[in-house]
DNA sequence: AACAAACTTTGACACAGATCAACATGAATA
DNA sequence: TATTCATGTTGATCTGTGTCAAAGTTTGTT
């Protein structure tokens, strides 16, 4: 049913996919890639507010206008449902709703996540919790193993993610490698060495919270 | 239909309303009183990630945990629905799961509205921001009058809303009250004595990037 | 191969906000 | 009315991170 209305587009690296306040038309899934939410104030600075990996989704239903900017990290490939058939859909299928809301609600728990290390985090634990992150998201088989993994951002980017100048960034990083807590094989490619140490840098709960 | 389910608790000032990660039976939604989420590092750093006022959510369908502390910061009274009763009636009526989306959506984009403000916003932008934050939810007429507001929190607490200091919290205030933006009466009531000069310190865009 | 453009690293320095400390105020209790 | 305790203010100093600047590296282009 879905499929009828359905549409892909491509976005190459960097190029912009939604500007704040523009009235969008479709609302998507992303396929492919990775996309990033930003945010920006008058004189420049520029806050990441989220990272779109595939299987999210963008846009809300009854609401035509996003609240921030959408931009393409590297090439990305987005399932669009254009937005009238889609909200009708959403109307007619109770499930589709439940499914939203439960992607919100993961959305809502990360951005907390997020605010408590934009708030409190010193660069070190920023750093050190993005990289754990990133090894998370890449490495389901979470065991400890000595892992690579590929940086899918530029320093830039990675600074406007965790509220952070560039500069702190490549020190941060630096000050990790030299500790051998990570390696660098070539700048957009990193090796975790101590995950312990790793987890130990990030500030977080070492059992996260649970009681089981 | 939800009449059959519903009960009342009622918490005073201060006190602690659910612990992170505890299991909990009931969804609630805020009656009267302020309530606030928060999540706090080991070793005591806390970051306020959530304000809960009357007619706001509390819980999720699915989850029986929070990843974050609830704690009164006024009295507060509950209306709370069990949990499982409560989960039947959302599969049951789809404008339920709808309706929960919508709240889980709106509480997303202040959720990023924070982050940029926690990220990149300074000390003076931040209390800028709280005190029109403020003023727009007891003000409803927002005809640039001034107007007088309850300060609803210590200046710990809004600190930990902030980012901040309460030290900081407490000189940014009179920083502004000194400058004429705003004056106390007492420390808990205040009063907006100019209010462009107010949203012109918040660092937000005039327009709100809206398109006409 | 040479060049340009984008990205990254490194250093010197400045400053906003944190920290530490002392004191002031106000509300609650006796 | 005194006493206490939570809350708030103010000052002095410190420090983590931002800012500014220059040079190094990588990648892609002609």
């Amino acid at each position: 049913m879905l499929d009828s209305i359905k549409t892909y587009r491509s976005y190459s690296a960097g190029e912009s996919i939604l500007w704040r306040g523009e009235p969008v038309s479709f609302l998507a899934s992303v396929v492919s890639g990775i996309a990033t939410l930003s945010k920006t104030l008058e004189d420049g600075r520029t806050q990441m507010v989220g990272l779109l990996l595939p299987s999210d989704f963008i846009g809300r239903p009854g609401r035509s206008q996003v609240a921030f900017d959408v931009t393409a990290t590297t090439d990305v490939i987005l399932c669009c449902f254009e937005r009238d058939p889609f909200e009708k859909l959403v109307d007619e299928t109770p499930h589709i709703s439940q499914r939203l809301m439960e992607l919100a609600l993961d959305e809502l728990d990360a951005a907390r996540d997020w605010m408590l290390l934009l708030g409190r985090k010193t660069a070190r634990e920023k750093i050190a919790t993005f990289i754990e992150l990133l090894a998370r998201r890449y490495n389901t088989d979470s065991q400890g193993r000595i892992s690579t993994l590929p940086l899918p951002m530029t320093r830039d980017q990675i600074a406007n993610y965790l509220g952070l100048t560039l500069e702190t960034v490549s020190r941060q990083f630096n000050a990790l490698k030299k500790e051998g807590v990570i390696d660098f094989s070539d700048r957009r490619t990193m090796t975790i060495m101590d995950l312990p140490a790793l987890q130990d840098a990030t500030g977080n709960d070492s059992d996260g919270g649970m009681i089981s």
